[in-house]
DNA sequence: ACAATTAAGGACAAATATATCCTTAATATG
DNA sequence: CATATTAAGGATATATTTGTCCTTAATTGT
């Protein structure tokens, strides 16, 4: 579905609007354990959504690490892939045809632009925050777990 | 969405369901282009299609080529999917997690559990068959077109 | 000013996906 | 049998994705 830089994105995101803010910073260290992802691959994601895209801000030196301003937690899960540049999922045809519209449809084009609508739906309805806030539930996790929390 | 490699095979497949018969077999060469492929790239797709998984056959020789059975057209586009181990979205976690699962869900597994549903369902409802059915009106298109047909 | 800490950034390494080319094997037909 | 045609298969090339490592810059607290 989505590359493993999108997933650990979407990971980090996810972890950063739950846990931080512009007085609690995380750690590339904490985070990347937190939500299971290699250390350094991970920095790299994140300084590109802190570049010119301030999805993420970020200080450096004692005390600092990565947060999510107020405003960046209210953006969508839709907007971050975006910023990756990774939305074929939605804008794209199924079996990779570029002319392929509703003049000129693929043979699954009508019936992949019903989920294609669904998908988006998912992936823009609700905003960072809201979907952080499922783990407020114990049983939800963000990482690769060895015992099952129940 | 898919690989390249999954697109030109269902692109293909779809096209061999529409066109090819055991006494009218496709050649590469017709076939990667109507299906605007990379030739050679396709040719190895399709040897995997044919090895043990008789989802192709394929005859060598003059008028030889390749084409699918009546029985293979009866199968699905996500049994084509299996055969290329490319099931993941269907299976896997929309954020990556190993562990994600009813027991541990990860914060979009509820919201994603029924896209995927609906996912599978279009990708093992209809048969490869009926799929290319769909290509009788001449408006439907397998390839990349430069002047678009009405 | 100094030392410690943390992200930024560059260089590079490894793995995987995509693609091409050439030779070989099979087979149909004259 | 000879020739032409076609897929099979091996070797290799290229591109992209994923991942690591090391140095630099910024910032904090002493």
């Amino acid at each position: 579905m989505f590359s493993k830089s999108t997933e650990y994105a979407l990971r980090a995101i996810i972890y950063l609007a739950q846990k931080s803010s512009a007085d609690h910073k995380i750690g590339i260290a904490e985070l990347s354990k937190a939500i299971d992802s290699p250390k350094s691959f991970t920095a790299k994601i994140l300084q590109k959504l802190t570049k010119g895209n301030n999805l993420v801000s970020s200080i450096t030196g004692p005390t600092g690490g990565f947060y999510l301003s107020e405003h960046a937690k209210k953006k969508s899960i839709f907007h971050v892939l975006t910023l990756l540049e990774d939305d074929t999922i939605i804008t794209g045809c199924i079996l990779g045809l570029k002319e392929c519209s509703e003049i000129n449809p693929c043979p699954m084009h009508t019936q992949y632009k019903k989920i294609r609508a669904q998908l988006l739906e998912m992936l823009d309805h609700k905003s960072i925050l809201e979907l952080s806030h499922e783990m407020k539930d114990p049983k939800v996790v963000i990482h690769n777990i060895t015992r099952k929390i129940r």
